[in-house]
DNA sequence: CAGAGACTCGAGGAG
DNA sequence: CGAGTCTCTG
């Protein structure tokens, strides 16, 4: 098979390319997917490449699948010898062989995001701090960005001398990992970045990977952060075959510790590195492909780029207007109803994008009011569900019994009288003789000093013990059935019989149905790659295109997919860009937010609805935002309005005029949400939040909240005696009180 | 020890 | 508004 024929110029360059750093700048839908296959093809059909000398890093094991699958189409068979996966389940198969030398044992637990929660809670309430002024997910997210960028808790104490704030957060690193040790697991972090210490401590495990991987490839290079680059780059420092893909304008994930200029040093970090720039554009039309043009050139530090397509003008970029989001999700609904029989579209055709997971609940309201079948992707994931966990608790708890986490969640669930209290004694003798939970509840003589609960205990011992010896002779499936038979755990259910117990008893039976499809498939299957497969599964990797439904996901989860329809919703300042992004002082949160946007515009084939709400209820609030700063950055000549009452020669001029002023005042981040409300001054406000005014009838209050609304502001005021009010600040003549 | 009901408080994206 | 926590009672 001539692997080069049908491609363009410079994704022939790309493929030949072979020796060498080689970074690929490919825009969106500029057939990258295709440029990989068909090198990975090549090297090993042309250059008789052994398969397995090749690794190629991927951003989800759906994208891992289908590249395998194509590779496979294009060369015969050897393609399940390369190494095709993510970055996290490379280094647990990684870690599995050799994590012995560094401490853990093999049968370690990969702890999501709520066992993270848990633990660090457990060190807050040991280091007597206070959640008030630790919040969980703030410690865990700086926690974190040191694991991202290689600095252990003994490196972050060091640095954080004299900074009382951070002392006390390295306290609560240094404690939360030696629990995660304790436990024996690993958090997602950790599985990158154990991997670079095992690499960097046993130079020989690191010369046995270099030895083997002749060719490296890695796709959504602008994506990765410090610790994956160090890792891909002491991988490739022996053969020097690295070949990056990826796409500055698309990179998304800061927040999460990529760094961006991974992609953009390239060329320094690798000497004698060739930069092939694919900018032709497949997927898109004219329009849609100079709307992206559009928004993304408003931001800076890019890499030069220019895509072009060669496809049709195609239809102009609607953009629709409504009242709130009911009326913005009933249009979508009524939209593709009304596409699906004037259009001949399938519902396949038709996804509905979005910037926060909370959005898609009205979305679904109404999807299912006009009957549309749809896929909701994101969200509450399958194995997050608590049912799911339960049982993942006991298979944890099994597999690793060092686990102390997963063996507290479950030993009184179902409820068989092994209370808190008893908890609490058991876990103060595990505190002060430093050995694990597990161990001691099933030591019989350690046991019976718990007096009354001793028995239950012995008898919860028990059980576990028989559930160890299942795991030994039987499938996952079958351990799971004896699970649910011998706890009770669907029993109870079943007695329960309410909607939402009947659910539960599906999705359980969707776990087993999983667990037997592994049992059957997977190469050597054991409880531990069971466990491996549900920690590292995406909710995106279970997404089928042939599934004819019209699907919902959020912007970020988005990436690398297409539609021909693609709406995005919510295109209103605060909701997006995020208010977070708005307030924030790093000043480059409005661009990541706007390369956001550009994801979200490159994923339209052939039409782009833009849509925004006067009004939104936000937790319980109606909060009147502004357009979006990204839909004044479009062109007037691309744009329609939906059903604007009157069509002047430019429908966006006065929020194009008004974005002017916004930025002379402050560009790109920086202002706050409340100061960029008040952008066109007609009323001045004496007093903001946090200030005590007074108003003629409720008395003395507190402003918690000020909001641009129309001509006016809501003011939101809490009074001691009248309780929160909201009040319109040309009306409520309220007065600052100092 | 378990369960029901009151209450507080939070601004995001994900492997 | 809704998830998660706290408090009270049987």
């Amino acid at each position: 098979m001539n692997l080069i024929e049908g491609l363009n110029h410079k994704q022939k360059e790309a493929v030949l390319q072979t020796k060498g750093p080689l970074l690929i700048l490919a825009g969106a839908g500029s057939g990258k997917t295709r440029v990989l296959t068909h090198r990975i093809a090549y090297l090993i059909q042309e250059e008789d490449v052994l398969p397995w000398k090749i690794l190629a890093i991927t951003f989800t094991n759906k994208a891992a699948k289908e590249m395998r699958e194509r590779v496979d189409t294009l060369v015969g068979q050897g393609s399940d010898e390369i190494w095709v996966s993510t970055f996290h389940s490379a280094c647990v198969r990684i870690l599995r062989r050799d994590i012995e030398k560094i401490g853990y044992n093999r049968y370690f637990t990969i702890y999501d995001t709520a066992d993270q929660k848990t633990l660090i809670r457990e060190c807050l309430k040991e280091l007597n701090y206070n959640e008030k002024n630790f919040p969980v997910g703030s410690i865990l997210g700086e926690i974190s960005s040191q694991k991202n960028e290689l600095i252990t808790a003994k490196e972050y104490d060091k640095q954080s001398r004299g900074d009382y704030r951070r002392e006390k957060i390295s306290h609560i690193y240094k404690l939360y990992q030696k629990k995660l040790e304790s436990n024996n697991a690993l958090d997602f972090d950790d599985i990158i970045f154990k991997t670079v210490e095992l690499f960097t401590y046993h130079p020989d495990v690191l010369d046995y990977y270099q030895n083997r991987f002749e060719y490296i490839m890695v796709d959504e290079y602008q994506d990765t952060n410090t610790a994956q680059y160090k890792l891909v780059k002491s991988l490739a420092s022996k053969h020097g075959n690295l070949c990056v893909v990826g796409d500055d304008d698309q990179s998304i994930y800061g927040w999460r510790g990529a760094n961006i200029r991974n992609i953009l040093d390239f060329e320094k970090d690798f000497k004698d590195a060739k930069v092939i720039k694919l900018e032709q554009n497949y997927r898109s039309t004219k329009i849609i492909l100079d709307a992206a043009n559009a928004v993304i050139k408003n931001n800076y530090g890019r890499k030069q780029k220019a895509l072009w397509t060669e496809n049709e003008q195609g239809n102009p970029i609607e953009i629709r207007q409504t009242d709130n989001e009911h009326k913005e999700a009933d249009f979508v609904a009524s939209e593709i109803v009304k596409q699906i029989e004037e259009e001949a579209r399938e519902y396949n055709d038709f996804a509905i994008l979005y910037r926060t997971n909370a959005q898609s609940r009205v979305l679904e309201e109404h999807l299912i009011k006009h009957s549309i079948p749809y896929r909701l992707l994101g969200g509450i994931r399958f194995y997050e569900r608590k049912e799911i966990k339960d049982i993942l608790g006991y298979l944890r708890s099994i597999q690793n019994t060092d686990d102390d986490l997963s063996l507290k969640r479950i030993i009184n669930v179902p409820k068989r009288g092994i209370g808190d209290t008893t908890i609490g004694k058991v876990e103060d003798y595990v505190l002060a003789n430093d050995i694990n939970f597990f161990n001691v509840i099933r030591d019989r003589e350690l046991v019976s000093q718990f007096g009354r609960a001793a028995t239950k205990l012995k008898s919860f011992a028990d059980l576990m013990g028989g559930f160890q010896v299942q795991a030994q002779i039987g499938t996952v499936m079958e351990l799971i059935e004896t699970i649910l038979d011998r706890t009770g755990y669907l029993k109870e259910l079943e007695n329960e019989n309410t909607e939402e117990s009947n659910e539960r008893i599906q999705n359980i039976k969707e776990l087993i149905s999983k667990a037997a499809d592994y049992d059957e498939n997977a190469e050597e299957p054991s409880l531990g790659g069971f466990l491996e497969e549900v920690s590292l599964v995406a909710d995106i990797d279970n997404y089928n295109e042939e599934n004819n439904a019209v699907v919902l996901m959020t912007l970020h989860s988005a990436k690398g997919l297409e539609f021909p329809y693609v709406f995005i919703t919510g295109l209103e300042e605060g909701v997006f860009p995020s208010y977070m992004s708005i307030v924030s002082e790093k000043e480059d949160a409005v661009e990541e937010e706007r390369r956001l946007c550009y994801v979200g515009i490159t994923r339209a084939k052939e039409k782009l609805y833009l849509c925004h709400a006067k009004s939104r209820m936000l937790r319980g609030l109606t909060q009147y935002n502004r357009l979006s700063r990204f839909v004044g950055e479009l062109p007037k000549e691309l744009i329609k309005m939906g059903n604007s009452p009157k069509r002047s020669a430019d429908p966006l001029a006065g929020i194009r005029a008004r974005n002017k002023v916004l930025e002379n005042y402050k560009p790109y981040g920086g202002a706050s949400l409340n100061e960029t409300s008040a952008a066109p001054k007609k009323i001045s406000l004496d007093y903001e939040c946090g200030d005590i005014v007074k108003h003629i009838k409720f008395g003395v209050g507190t402003v918690e909240d000020i909001t641009y609304a129309g001509a006016d502001y809501e003011v939101t005021v809490t009074f001691p005696k009248f309780g929160q009010k909201k009040l319109m600040a040309g009306l409520a003549k309220l007065k600052a009180v100092k």
